[in-house]
DNA sequence: CGATTCTTTGAAAACAGTCAATCTGTGTGG
DNA sequence: CCACACAGATTGACTGTTTTCAAAGAATCG
C-alpha cells in the first residue's frame, strides 16, 4: 500500500519543488540529498528559511494543507531522492497509518521546536553567538551547505559571517 | 470524560504556571485572560516569546512532550481561567479523541506557521516594518499588552519601538 | 583553462541598542 | 483627598554591531 502513496522521483541539483505563486501540491521525504526553502524579497535577495536533508520532510505546510499559494520557493541543492505524496494519499491514506501518523506528528513537533529556538537566537544572540550555536546544534549542515547560504539561514550577511569565521580563529 | 480530564484553574496577574528548570507537566486551555512566555538571558533581560489568549494552547510543547526541563517561564498576564491536563491524560485520553486530536493538530499547525512568519519577519522586516506587520496580524494584542512586552516579542527594545510609534504618525 | 560560484577584505553608513533622565498615568494607603 | 510608589512611555546623546557597496582573491565545474 505504501508503495502506491510515496511516488519516488529525483530531482537534480537547481530543479525546482514548489515555485513562489504556486500551490504545494506535493511534499516529500528526502532520501538523499538536500534542499533549500527560501523566500525573495522585493529587492530580490534570496532569503533562506529552511535547509533540509536526509530523512526530512520538505514542502510548505501551510500552503499543502490549505491548498493556498506559497510565497515560498523549494528547490535541490544537491542532487535528490525524494518521495511524493499528494494531499489527498496524505490526508486519505497516510494520516490513517498509526505508526506513519506517529511519525509525522514527531517529525513536525521536532520542527515546530527548532523553528522556537531560531526565533529565541534571532532575539537574544549576537550573529557570533548564533553562528557558534548554530555549529554545535547542525555541525553537519558547515559541511554541506556553503557559507552564504548558511549566512542568510541565519539572519546575516555573507560579509559578516565571514568576518565572524576570521575572528574566532585568534584569541 | 473530558470533565475528568480538563481541570479548571485560576490564576491571578503574575503567578506562574511554569518555572525555568522546571518540568511542564500540565499544558492548559485558556478560557480567558492572557499569559506570557519568556526566557530570561544571562543579563536577568526577560524576552518574550509567546504570548497567548483565549482560545489557545499554553505550555512548552518539548518540555510537556519528553518530560525535560524547561528554559522559559510562562505566567499570567492578567487573571486566568484555564483548563489544564496533566501529560498522562493528554497521551491516554485526549490524543484517543478524534476530534480533540484533530483541533490539538489544527492549533499545533496554526501555531507552527506564525513561528515560521517570525522566523521570516526577524530575518527580512525591519524594526518598523516587523511592528507594522504585527498591527495589521494581531490587532488585538496591541490593544492589550503594553508596549515594552510587544516590543520585546518583536525581538526590538522598547525605546526602539517607542521612537517607532512616534514616528509613524507623521508624514 | 574560462566562467561561474563562493569567500574575503576594506571603508563608510545605517540601524538599533544602551544609558540616563524625565514624564505620564494609575492605584494604594495614610 | 493627597502623597507616594510603581509601572509604563518618551526623549536625547552616544555607542556599537551589522549592513552596504565595491573590489579582488579562491575555488570549483564544465
Amino acid at each position: 500500500m505504501l508503495e502506491t502513496v510515496f511516488k519516488p522521483k529525483k530531482l537534480r541539483k537547481h530543479q525546482y519543488l514548489l515555485q513562489e505563486g504556486e500551490v504545494c501540491n506535493l511534499a516529500g521525504f528526502i532520501v538523499k540529498g538536500a534542499l533549500k526553502q527560501y523566500i525573495v524579497d522585493k529587492t530580490g535577495k534570496e532569503n533562506i528559511l529552511g535547509l533540509y536533508i536526509e530523512n526530512w520532510w520538505v514542502g510548505d505546510r501551510e500552503s499543502f494543507m490549505a491548498g493556498t499559494p506559497s510565497p515560498y520557493f523549494i528547490d535541490a541543492f544537491e542532487d535528490v531522492d525524494i518521495l511524493l505524496v499528494s494531499r489527498e494519499d496524505f490526508i486519505n491514506k497516510l494520516s490513517q497509518q498509526p505508526f506513519i501518523n506517529e511519525m509525522i506528528k514527531v517529525l513536525t513537533e521536532k520542527q515546530s521546536f527548532n523553528l522556537l529556538k531560531r526565533v529565541q537566537a534571532a532575539q537574544i544572540l549576537s550573529a557570533e553567538e548564533r553562528y557558534e550555536d548554530f555549529q554545535k546544534r547542525f555541525p553537519e549542515f558547515i559541511q554541506r551547505f556553503p557559507q552564504h547560504i548558511i549566512a542568510s539561514y541565519l539572519g546575516m550577511t555573507k560579509e559578516t559571517l565571514s568576518r565572524i569565521r576570521a575572528g574566532s580563529g585568534k584569541k
